[in-house]
DNA sequence: AATCTTTCCTGCCGGC
DNA sequence: TGCCGGCAGGAAAGAT
């Protein structure tokens, strides 16, 4: 499920019990993941103290004295708290055990996720250096979304997941953003107005704070990091609505395809 | 059997 | 001719 809101989440969820403490064991049961999981990184993150949890796009980062530990979620990705010593189900493939015996486990079912070691700043390690503006950070403007898209004529859909563009807006949150901002996903990028794009910074921001605030959205069975299951998706406005009548004008929600992917939207509320 | 929350890579195209 | 950006499609793997 993990877009930004859940990753987010997670973090919140996580940082009380390893930001500050230290590492005892790193666990690592299939090194088989999007990349391999580093054979040296058990050895090399014994002893170390996480220093912060930090989040860019929907990676995770945590901070030690040595380099970084990033973890990313893929599709099915789900990292929460156990305690020291529960007995692993099949695909949890990682753990971080702590001193305190507290313990992160990542489960992920189809293996899309990472774990990744880094040294130096990890903002400029291959997978983060080239991505785009974190969605609250000043720099993601109008300005910026219309700059970048003066030569792209693709729909603005599939534009808004570029994490080039943007970092962290998914499939989920790019229709519900699209909706808010009553921005027709297939038009053409390079064909939306200064006042428009506007219009989409503000509601590209709210849609992730309200899924943040709600703790996430739980598809299947993703849960946030204290076992709970996220909220949001009682309050999807278009996404996995098709047919449903739009809540604002009644019309029914059109589903479609882009780039083999879902999209929902409104054909009267989104021009 | 088709579908799903992610992201990277390849091949192709048009423009210069 | 080569280089570039843009874009569509495919790939990774498992559950439902």
């Amino acid at each position: 499920m993990p877009e930004l809101p859940e990753v987010e989440t997670t973090r919140r969820g996580l940082a009380p019990a390893v930001v500050g403490r230290k590492i005892a064991a790193a666990v690592v049961r299939n090194r088989a993941l999007r990349l391999p999981v580093p054979r040296h990184l058990p050895h090399t993150i014994a002893g170390e103290t996480v220093s912060a949890l930090g989040r860019r796009g929907k990676y995770l980062l945590f901070s030690c004295h040595a380099g970084t530990l990033i973890v990313h979620l893929g599709m099915s990705g789900r990292l929460w708290l156990v305690e020291r010593g529960t007995p692993p189900e099949p695909h949890d493939h990682f753990d971080l055990v702590m001193e305190s015996g507290a313990t992160v486990r990542l489960r992920d079912p189809r293996r899309f996720g990472l774990v990744l070691w880094t040294r130096g700043d990890p903002l400029r390690h291959a997978l983060l250096a080239a991505m785009g503006p974190e969605p609250f950070d000043q720099s993601f403007d109008a300005a910026w979304l219309y700059r970048m898209t003066r030569s792209r004529r693709a729909p603005i859909k599939q534009v808004l997941m570029d994490g080039h563009v943007v970092a962290g807006v998914g499939n989920i949150y790019a229709n519900e953003a699209l909706f808010r901002a009553g921005i027709n996903p297939r038009q053409a990028a390079n064909r939306i107005s200064r006042a428009r794009y506007q219009i989409l910074v503000e509601q590209v921001r709210a849609t992730l704070q309200h899924a943040i605030g709600a703790g996430g959205s739980s598809l299947r069975d993703y849960v946030g990091s204290d076992g709970m299951a996220g909220s949001f998706q009682n309050q999807f406005l278009v996404y996995d609505r098709g047919g449903i009548p739009c809540q604002r004008c009644s019309t029914p929600i059109a589903a479609i395809r882009q780039g083999q992917r879902s999209t929902f939207y409104c054909p009267r509320c989104q021009r």
